[in-house]
DNA sequence: TATCGCTATGCAAAATACGCACAACGCTCT
DNA sequence: AGAGCGTTGTGCGTATTTTGCATAGCGATA
């Protein structure tokens, strides 16, 4: 039986380029939450390696810093969110749930046959 | 100076595949009006081994035909949509259009300050 | 000043995307 | 009937991107 269902995405971009989508928000999350990036990195089942790159291309195309970093000392080092990134994070997730809301609906609207091919002509 | 902005992305998905998006759209209405796989691949700027495997995956995932392929013959071949992918396609459209709407006006809803770096606090 | 777990990075390997080059096909025209 | 044309279809080597291993550097604490 094939089933047919919509699927949508949304992203901020700086200067054309990629800035903060859904993977980026649950990465920045779990950093928040661990206050490290390699934690985030196991939580996440990522190599440490390509979760630093994500947050250094990330850095280089924002505006305002995202990430306060410390490197040595106590446990090692450490890293936490900056205010304007959390603020930013708000503001994506309201955007984002409302868009994948309106997906769905658009698609109940357009497609109300079509859910599976039992109800192709 | 920074500038931020939305995208959004809307695809159809068949069993967890991908199926129908944007690019394959394109790539559908170029077949279309051409009458040709190949025509519509110089068209585009892709090579028609790219276009080939695209059209193949979609025929492939797809619950009912979409291309009518005509091998050799006058012209050497040519290529047509079927009805049932051409009637997908428009409610494709609007679906698409209707969500990049909402996203935009929940942006700007969203979002107000912050089209630029200029208003960073 | 030794330790510890973190940040940071060079580099090779694996996976993926890409497209060139060629085979098969069947109308059409001679 | 046979050659030619411009399609569709495909094998396979090459380029590009992604991935993660392995290792260096760091500094507060004890």
């Amino acid at each position: 039986m094939k089933q047919m269902r919509i699927r949508s995405k949304v992203w901020l971009e700086v200067d054309g380029q990629p800035f903060l989508g859904d993977g980026r928000y649950r990465l920045l999350t779990a950093v928040e939450r661990t206050g490290s990036i390699s934690a985030a990195a196991r939580e996440l089942g990522m190599s440490y390696r390509k979760v630093w790159a994500l947050l250094q291309t990330m850095e280089e195309t924002s505006p305002f810093p995202i990430l306060k970093r410390r490197i040595g000392g106590k446990g090692g080092g450490a890293s936490q969110l900056t205010g304007e990134i959390l603020e930013l994070m708000r503001g994506f997730q309201q955007v984002r749930d409302q868009v994948n809301a309106e997906a769905d609906r658009c698609f109940d609207l357009y497609f109300p046959w079509r859910k599976t091919d039992a109800d192709i002509p």
